[in-house]
DNA sequence: AGGCACAGGTCCGAAAACGGCCAGTCGCGG
DNA sequence: CCGCGACTGGCCGTTTTCGGACCTGTGCCT
């Protein structure tokens, strides 16, 4: 982060905003420069709220956000797109675990954790997961209670329900 | 201040002192030859104590305060009038900001110290603030703390409460 | 001269509180 | 003897809260 010369801009700073449509109700795409930063349901829990960031649907980060989750609920595979959340070191390495669970597949939180280093750190993975910034897209809602249970999703149960019904996984 | 010629009476030496009643309680006035050098309510902190003055009540410099007085209290817009406070260079500049602060506004005591030229003196401006002289006139009572909190008042906290709810300032 | 007290505000480190967890217990009713 | 639910206690990163330290002009005290 720390640049010889200070760059004119902030590199983090948010550079685009707009509403995209989906069977689950409307999201809010935020972009910087180098992807994708934000995708947030209306009014889901940690919403950073209104952003003073000019709205433009066509920006390349939110069109390629917006072509991913056309293919998602098509039932196609999504072209993987640039992707710039913003969080602590720890957050970066839970959020890259997710990533990497497969459509269709769940994981447990002490998976999670285990996979972010440090095993006993199952509690504060979901604290991490439940900041998870890009709804969907690093997909959150596949991480479930070892029992088997939702236990818990920012953008609602009913969501996280019908996301993971949506990928085929069926549940006891 | 500094003369070729020394005045054979000191310009900054009181002329004329009086009693004005006000809805708070009494206030003792005290002017120079150049305006109204004092305003205080009887037994606030920092009275300077009785004067070796002649009482004249008729004194242009008090009969203006009188009439400020008046207009104040009825709701309507006092006309300005000559003052002359005495103190530091830094309490002059502190007091003169203060006198920008329009009727049903507020201020912070670190706002003003950064009017006064260094917003770190919020500490010594509230000392200069609490020793201002000329009581409503000079809207000391305007100032408060950056929480919101009233902090203090040489006349008493209820009578700087009562002057801002005069002045249609809500609290929270 | 030097020290201290204020009608405040900011910054920083420590400590406590808070979760989208998990395993171990205990006490039930099959 | 199981299986289930409720409770308990430890675990961990983040966030919030809280208490000092420092800053600043001036009057008053030693």
């Amino acid at each position: 982060m720390s640049q010889p010369t200070p760059l004119p801009t902030d590199p983090t700073a948010f550079v685009a905003q707009a509403e995209i449509a989906s069977p689950l109700g409307p999201l809010t795409a935020l972009a910087t420069v180098h992807g994708l930063a934000g995708l947030w349901f209306a009014a889901q829990a940690h919403h950073p709220g209104d952003f003073d960031v000019p709205v433009d649907a066509q920006h390349p980060h939110i069109a390629a956000a917006r072509n991913w989750l056309v293919a998602y609920w098509s039932g196609r595979a999504p072209q993987d797109i640039a992707l710039d959340p913003q969080g602590t070191p720890f957050q970066q390495t839970v959020w890259r675990a997710l990533r990497q669970i497969a459509c269709g597949h769940t994981r447990t939180y002490g998976e999670i954790a285990a996979q972010a280093g440090n095993p006993a750190a199952a509690r504060a993975a979901g604290a991490a997961i439940g900041r998870n910034p890009l709804s969907i897209i690093v997909p959150c809602h596949r991480v479930i209670g070892r029992d088997g249970s939702l236990t818990g999703y920012a953008g609602g149960l009913e969501r996280k329900l019908a996301l993971l019904k949506h990928e085929g996984v069926l549940l006891a």
